[in-house]
DNA sequence: AACCAATGGTTCGAATAATGAACCGTATCC
DNA sequence: GGATACGGTTCATTATTCGAACCATTGGTT
């Protein structure tokens, strides 16, 4: 790995738990030297990608992220299309809507939209982590994703979070034939209970995965007859969102869902 | 300048008219060498921060800074707790309010937002560079920053915009120091003919500036009253910005503007 | 108040990783 | 069909990064 790769995978230890990390930290997490954690560090600072905060202590993100996230949003403006995207799709089905987008080896949460129809719904957070054996985003974007990837997603130890979270392969395998088959993948309570989410898969430009959109709703509302409106509207939200992004959708992608039941 | 400042610099590249970038166009920007930048572009490639776009091509920003800059959000949450302002700062004065952030030796665009009161109205665009000399709000950030950080903003060749550009150090020297006595900063035509600036600094964790929140108006509708009525409502909106986002507000701040008028 | 364990930060010879001139293969344009 | 520009690749040379050990401070414990 080069140096600069060693640098910016430093940024990867900041998430949504840990907004500041210390020197000693980032050696620790990333197995660098200190000294070696240290220069690096520095020179982010003096890029403007990291700060100390206060009387010279931990580091944070700088400001330098803020203006890259606007140009990016100016050439791929995906942030502002999945906004709108959500809006409507939480609108249509009446539950909560949200987008993630890989990055790297992770999935990561992007934006959502609430429906206003019913006093109970499910609540999120943008720019979480979102498991991929645990989630129905993250089985949408591994049932599309060239095989050696997914392998290497469902590789490590799997988590847990739930009684009913699934973390044998062998069943993450075929659940994700199933996904394949039909378009669609869907998680009952795999990490937050009482949760039942369906999800799809947006492309980029070669129709290869960049993330999903999903539709997460409690499980006493999940009726036969609001799963085929979820199943539909989140095709077609997932079909838009990925051309609009400049992405490409497969012409092979299953147009709908067989008869046979592909719960979880 | 270590391996990896030279690869962030490259990001520095992009800006809102350049949102994709080939590599001999890299190599040429930046004065490094073909393959030097080639490998950099790799690894920024492998850790997300740039992606090429179709067949292979040119350069543009990569998903990970919409990662970051949400968590930067989150533990800075300057974008929110600004467009919060701004929406307040614009009712309250009818015009355009906007907010910019001090990145490196530049001064960006970060939010805006415009007032429904008249039907002409100031146009703004995010991510954009604001030049220190002829802008309200570049004035505000140096009349309270560091001798030397301000000089050298000062110190090369200063652009004319309009025939009414300042580009004079000495007179800008001048209105600094009136700028520092007042509070407020003016430009009137600096940058776009026919618009009246006011604008204020936004401090950081050592009151030192890190950018500056501004009012844009028609220099038609800028009568003595309105003045009154924008520097009023802006040093109330500066100082809730920069309290709400971490920083200290410098209690030797002039707290209202003296009698000597001080238009450029 | 002496001690200990952590912290952020610094040093310098050894080892490793970055460098750049030259070189491909391809696409585009007179 | 020749010239030019492009993205990408190679490899010997060399400059840069690496890391063990070392400071100076801080905060907690006895």
């Amino acid at each position: 790995m080069g140096t600069v790769s060693k640098a910016l995978s430093l940024l990867g230890y900041f998430d949504q738990t840990r907004t500041a990390v210390g020197l000693s930290d980032f050696a620790r997490l990333s197995g660098l030297n200190k000294a070696t954690a240290y220069r690096m560090l520095s020179e982010l600072q003096e890029q403007g990608f990291v700060e100390q905060t206060g009387a010279g202590r931990a580091y944070r993100l700088g400001p330098e992220v803020l203006r890259l996230a606007a140009l990016r949003e100016l050439s791929v403006p995906m942030l502002t299309v999945a906004r709108e995207v959500l809006h409507r799709l939480s609108e249509a089905t009446g539950e909560t809507a949200h987008a993630s987008v890989i990055r790297g080896r992770q999935l990561n949460q992007l934006a959502h939209s609430y429906s206003a129809r019913h006093a109970t719904r499910v609540m999120m957070d943008d720019a979480e982590v979102l498991p991929f054996h645990a989630t129905a985003s993250g089985l949408a974007v591994l049932a599309f994703s060239p095989a050696d990837w997914s392998e290497a997603a469902l590789g490590g130890a799997l988590a847990r979070f739930t009684p009913q979270t699934v973390t044998d392969p062998v069943r993450l395998r075929s659940l994700l034939r199933g996904v394949r088959a039909s378009g669609i993948s869907e998680s009952v309570s795999g990490l937050e209970a009482d949760v039942h989410a369906h999800a799809a898969p947006v492309f980029g430009a070669g129709e290869v995965p960049v993330g999903a959109i999903a539709v997460a709703a409690p499980v006493s509302r999940m009726t036969p007859a609001q799963k085929r409106i979820i199943e539909s509207e989140l095709r077609q939200a997932a079909r838009d969102l990925t051309l609009r992004t400049g992405g490409f959708w497969p012409a092979d992608y299953p147009a709908s869902t067989p008869e046979k039941e592909l719960t979880q």
